[in-house]
DNA sequence: CGCCAGGGCCTCA
DNA sequence: TGAGGCCATGGC
């Protein structure tokens, strides 16, 4: 088992399956986190809006926002095509950068509309990925989360956090390109949508608890196989 | 009060 | 192609 395998299997020992990515259910307004067999089309629509709504901002701050849409309504392509942009980034001020977001909700309904999710499922993920890239406001993070949250293909998420949690433990660079971590975990994992699913949530969780910007590393529980504690000081 | 959160675009070398 | 500035709220 290399060091990617090892480390999954510590997380999802220690914390669970985390559930991801937490949608609302008919008849509510706040996302769960919950065990889901599939997703609607209205579930899918709402996982891209929050990969957007989340962009640089606490879950907590897009979870208002993402009440807020379900309040009015509007986990719709066709009515946020319709809505004032005014009026949209108001509805969604909460996660900050309301005004560029108000913007991207209605650049990926655009694309929507000109491709439906069915017609998006049958591409190949590097296809679908070139598709979503190509949108403002749809970098590689949110096109990964996307492909991987809302269509279940096999794609690895890289974030931040990810790139301080690798980087620390002696994975990879601190500088790492997003490309260049992607392709480690791509070569050291099975190609799988739920390991995928689960191993990035894992990691944003694992990051919230001990390895913060400021890391908890005498309580992590990573401490024997991560390189950072050994000396305390970032692997360059 | 400052810092940070499930980034991405634009500009300018 | 990569570094820097900008976007902005709310929790701690």
């Amino acid at each position: 088992m290399n060091y990617f395998e090892q480390i999954y299997h510590i997380l999802i020992n220690k914390y669970g399956p985390q559930f991801w990515w937490p949608v609302t259910s008919q008849n509510k307004v706040i996302p769960e986190y919950k065990k889901k067999d599939s997703l609607t089309e209205k579930q899918k629509t709402e996982i891209m809006f929050g990969a957007i709504l989340t962009q640089n901002t606490s879950w907590k701050n897009t979870e208002k926002a993402i009440v807020n849409l379900n309040k009015n309504d509007l986990i719709d392509i066709d009515k946020i095509l319709e809505i004032n942009v005014t009026e949209l980034a108001n509805l969604i001020k909460s996660s900050g950068y309301f005004n560029q977001k108000a913007k991207k909700l209605k650049n990926i309904c655009l694309f929507l509309k000109e491709n439906p999710v069915n017609e998006l499922e049958r591409l190949k993920i590097t296809d679908l990925r070139k598709k979503l890239i190509n949108i403002n406001g749809i970098g590689k993070e949110t096109a990964d989360s996307i492909i991987l949250y809302a269509f279940n293909k096999p794609i690895f998420v890289i974030d931040a956090y990810t790139k301080r949690l690798f980087s620390r433990s002696g994975l990879c660079r601190k500088d790492v390109s997003y490309d260049e971590l992607q392709e480690l975990f791509h070569s050291n994992l099975e190609k799988n949508a739920e390991l995928f699913n689960e191993y990035h949530a894992l990691i944003v969780e694992h990051c919230k608890e001990f390895c913060r910007k400021k890391p908890l590393c005498k309580e992590c529980f990573l401490k024997e196989i991560c390189r950072y504690t050994k000396k305390y000081i970032e692997i360059v």
